[in-house]
Parts: structure tokens; sequence; C-alpha cells
DNA sequence: GTAAATTATGAAACGCTTTTCATGTCAAGC
DNA sequence: GCTTGACATGAAAAGCGTTTCATAATTTAC
């Protein structure tokens, strides 16, 4: 493999102007340029990026935490995250954790390592008191979820856009509504629970642990969730559904089971999924790219160092209405 | 930032013995260890990658090529492809082109400097010839589509699955079939018109161009299908659908217009996404998730040398009986 | 015509870790 | 008591490009 010395040698110049010429600096004759570039040319040459990298201590990459590439949600956002990143010259190295604490730590390590300049969380296991440390090493920033000041944040405020899904599905008569979200200890679950709560204990009714229901991420979740229902003695009238694929799921077997939405069952989903759209499912949108977008330009500006109080951002949610609630 | 040498000083020994350490390789004396152990601790240390990549000549990273990772093709495919990184500790960097050729090359000019191992292209324009020279400097290898025998593959015979999903449609009675394909100019695109006409023909039917869709690649696109199909004299009674999502979007889409499925129009969709298990879609299970980890086993061990010559697999495709056909 | 400013170029240091080679110590074996 | 082999350790080179510093060659300015 051809190296600047190489090509240093060829040209009959020293690796300092080849270097020139590679980065385009002025001060090289025009003669010694063009013998430097066909000197690259007929090695074929290319520089290791490595060695760049070491020098630099930066390699213009970062790194993206979520447990899975293969969920809407993220994918979505990732694309966000993408789009800016690519118009900043910036690569993206994907950072699947599946929730496992050891992967997370990994992916934490790697920036200080230096193999990324920072890390955008879009969901993550780990407390932040093992997180927050690591932004001694690079830039690391929260997506979808308010690290408290702690870190740069881009974020939804999960508490207000479920109350604004409660209220409308109250304000079409129910009183009687059941939750379905993903993980059970997580700051997003918290709020929402928080909001689910509140509404509830407002117009007097109880909230009901048995119509609350966990770890749905999937269409089968919401298969699952559905026949559950089924089988209980006393329902709900309405469920607020954390993510459309969810909601889908739960219209499939709904359908199956002669369950009628929104007459027997009302569905409110989140995120504004392309198959709420086919679906005409009633959701909130949550504007997931833009989110991403942000979160990029978020880290970006953390990069530069100077950095102010720690940002943090609300992404606004509007809701869509459809047919399901 | 410490450095080596830091932690070599401040434990009183050399950076070779450090280097050792790191390493976990033998001959290291426990007092030494030890001393050295508890440098790395307070200087809160940890190694600078990027000066291991360029000694090692490796970085342990891949590319991924794809247009766009916000497709459920896609990210399943990714999701395969990191599963099975995950377990080689390798990670995955995303090169989201859009389908832009300067992207596309950006891409593989990472394994020519260096940056990454190899690439894996899900989706590409380039052709083969500006491709196949790149695997000069890492391993590429292609997915989803074969790479006529330039550069080993992972991917379905098109062909193949077009006709049995062709076959079943026939089998419903039906000879006024239509197609939503993606892009024009693509080899699978190539082989799903071959089968297509080759179908066509034998049961002594005229192929029509204006029954052929290009550009399908989401919900979007399957409504708008829809809509111009039914602004139509003459339509077709079937249509063959690159995608579920673009066969959810015109099942959505047929619903507004009172367009029965499959009695007005039968449906067949491809890869078996989520979404059409959700709407009932009769569709061809191409085992993407299996597809994306073969790749990555694929150029692994492309990337150990010693190739033999080209590998080539095919995967299985299957059809999943549902409702819309 | 000379001082000052530009333009050009190369040597060497730097960034950081791994690996090879040489050297040294110590215990086992005969 | 001396040779082997195992165990330990450090110096130095290698991997590769960028940047600083010093020097040299030209121009420009007055």
């Amino acid at each position: 493999m051809a190296n600047i010395r190489h090509i240093a040698k060829l040209a009959g110049v020293s690796v300092s102007t080849v270097s020139r010429v590679l980065n385009g600096h002025p001060y090289v004759r025009e003669e010694k340029r063009l013998a430097v570039e066909q000197a690259m040319n007929s090695l074929n040459y290319a520089r290791n990026m490595n060695a760049v990298h070491l020098l630099r201590g930066r390699t213009d990459m970062i790194g993206v935490m979520l447990p899975s590439i293969n969920h809407p949600y993220f994918s979505k956002l990732v694309e966000g995250i993408s789009d800016e990143a690519l118009q900043a010259g910036c690569r993206l190295v994907l950072c699947q954790t599946g929730y496992a604490e050891e992967e997370e730590r990994n992916a934490l390590h790697m920036v200080k390592e230096k193999q990324i300049d920072g890390l955008i969380l879009c969901s993550k296991a780990l407390g932040w008191d093992e997180i927050v440390p690591y932004a001694a090493f690079g830039s690391i920033v929260a997506c979808g979820e308010d690290a408290g000041g702690l870190l740069p944040s881009v974020f939804i405020d999960h508490y207000a856009s479920f109350r604004a899904g409660i209220r409308h599905v109250m304000s079409k008569g129910h009183t009687r509504i059941g939750l379905a979200l993903s993980r059970y200890a997580s700051h997003s679950s918290d709020q929402r629970r928080q909001a689910y709560w509140d509404a509830i204990t407002e117009i007097g009714e109880q909230h009901r642990e048995d119509w609350t229901f966990y770890d749905c991420y999937g269409i089968e979740d919401g298969a699952q969730v559905v026949r559950q229902l089924h089988g209980m003695a006393e329902r709900p009238t309405a469920m607020l559904v954390t993510g459309d694929q969810v909601a889908a799921g739960m219209i499939a077997e709904a359908a199956k089971l002669g369950i009628r939405v929104p007459d027997d069952l009302a569905i409110l989903g989140f995120d504004n999924q392309p198959i709420a759209h086919v679906l005409g499912i009633t959701t909130i949108d949550n504007q997931l790219h833009e989110m991403g977008r942000e979160a990029f330009r978020m880290l970006q500006v953390s990069l530069l160092g100077e950095e102010p109080p720690v940002s943090r951002v609300e992404i606004p949610f509007a809701l869509v209405e459809r047919t399901t609630v």
C-alpha cells in the first residue's frame, strides 16, 4: 500500500509538499503539484484516514445509541440525525444495544477511546450517573428524553402529550381508559403514568393497574394486549398506546375478535407513523425526523466546545385526528 | 489527555509493559501490573483507538450502503447485519446515499481510506464497474442483489420469486395483471419485468406498460398508484407490488375509493413486513433478517483473505398466503 | 538597489500504540 | 557448576499524515 512517503519519493518532493497538495494548501508550485498528482494516480494512492484521525484527535463520526434500528420510531429518528450529519460531513456509527447495559457501556467507551466524537442517546437503560462522566471525552446528547440539565437534550414533554391525548379521549366521552406503554422503568413511562393518573384522578376514577400494559413495542405486542383485554370481565373503552405499531396490532386483533374500533374500543396511537396513516389511527405526531435533526445540531454545537448552560429543546407535538378515537 | 507514556511514567515502567497490561499479555509481574492498573485508574486513562487502528490497518467497522434507513426493508436488513456484526465485535457505519452517486462514491472511498474494513451494499445506483475496483482495498459484498460473480453476493432470485407470485395470482383466475416496482433502472426491476413479461406472454396476454408503475417505495406511492388506476378505462384485476408498504398504501386508498380488495383488485405484496401481517396482505417473504446476517458472514470470510471463487448465496423465498389475492 | 514581504520547500517533531529485538533474571535439569 | 528454558522488561522502530520551524527563492515596495 502506497503511503505519503512513497508519493513524495516518486514525485521527487518532500512529504510536506505532498501533504500540502493533499490538503489544497497554497504555496505549491504548479509543476510540483502536477508531479504529485501524477504520482498519486500511478500508485493509486489514498491517504490513511486513521493517521489523520490520530493526529486530529477527531474522527468526524458519532455514535447513535438505540435498542433496535428495526423499529419505525428509531429509524425515523436516525434518518433525521443522518440527514443533518451528512451536511456536516459526519458519519453515523450504529450502536444497537437491545437495552443491554454492557452494550451501552461499550458504546460510551467508544467516545472515551476517541473512536467517535460524540454519541446521541435515542433510548437507554443505563442511569444518567453512569453516562454523564463520558461527556468529558466527547459530546453526548439525549434525544427523546430530557436529561434534566445533565446533558443537552431534545425531547418531547411526555406528560403534556399524554395529557393532551387523554383530554382528547375523554372529550369523546371515555372514562374507562387503559394504557399500553413500553418499558416499565423509563423516564417517559414515568411521565406518562403520572399524566394518566392525574387525569384519571381528576375525573374521580381509579387508575387501573390491570389496564396498564408494559413492554409493548411491535404489532404482536398490540395483538397480545387485545387478547388479554378480551378475556377480562371489566374492560376499558379506550386505550392510549405508545407507538402506532402497537396500536396497529391492536386494531388488527380487535377486528379478528369482533371488537369494533372505536365503538367498543377507542385507540389513540403515538408517533404518527405511516402505518397510522394507512389504518386511520388517531395519533399524536412527535415530529421524530425533526427531533433527530435537532439532536445532531445540538451535538455539533456541543462539539465546538464553549458550551452554554446545557441546552434543552422541547419539540412540540400535535394531535392528528383520524378515526380510531 | 493521558496517554500510554504518562501511565508508564507514573507507574514507573516502560510503555511496553503498559501495552502488555493493556492487552493482557503474560510476562508481567503482578506487582507491576497492579502499579500500571492503578496509574490508569488515577489518570482515567483509555487508549486511543485511532492509534490502534493505524497500526493494525483495520478498524473493525464496516459500512452499510443504502438509500434510506427509514424503510422497513432496509432497517430489517440492517438489523440482521448488525446482529451478526455484534457477535464479531464489529461496528456498522451508516452510509445513507439517497441513491446519490457522489454519496455512494464517498462510501466506497471510506474503504480505500481504511476508515472501514468493508462495505455491504444493500442497494446502489452506481454500476458494478465503478464499485468492483474498491474490493482491492477491503471486502465489498452485495446484499439483495447478485453481483454476477464480481463480488460475493447474498440475494433473492427475483425472477423466480416474481414468477411464483404471478403463478399464485393467476391461480386465482387473474389474467389482467399490473406491476408496481421501485426504480426503473435496477437489476431487480429488470428481473421482475422479465418474469412478468414471460408469464404474461405464456398465457397469450399483452404486457401493459400503462399498468407498470415505477418509483414505488412507501405508502403514499401506493395510494398514488391506486388513484391512477382508478382513473383508467381499462384496469388490471391484480397487482404485483414490490414492498408491503406500497401494498398497504394501495389497500388504504382502495378502501377510500370503494375498490374492494381482492374482489375488484387483488394485491400481492413483497417482503412480509409487519404491516402485511396486520393488513392481511398476501406477500412473499424474503427473509430479510437472514439475508442481512448472511451478508455479514460473507463479508467476514472475505475479510480473512483467502477467498474462494467469489461466493454466492441465494436466499429462498416463500409465499405467505393471506387475504389480498 | 536594498529592505520587506511573499511564495516555496524540506527536515523534523508530533500524535499514540503495538511489536520486534535485545538483554537480563531466575529456576530447573543433568 | 553450567546449560536451558521460561519469565520479565525496556529501547526502538513501525504505522502514516500534519504541522511547525527554518531556510531559500522570488517579488514587491520605495
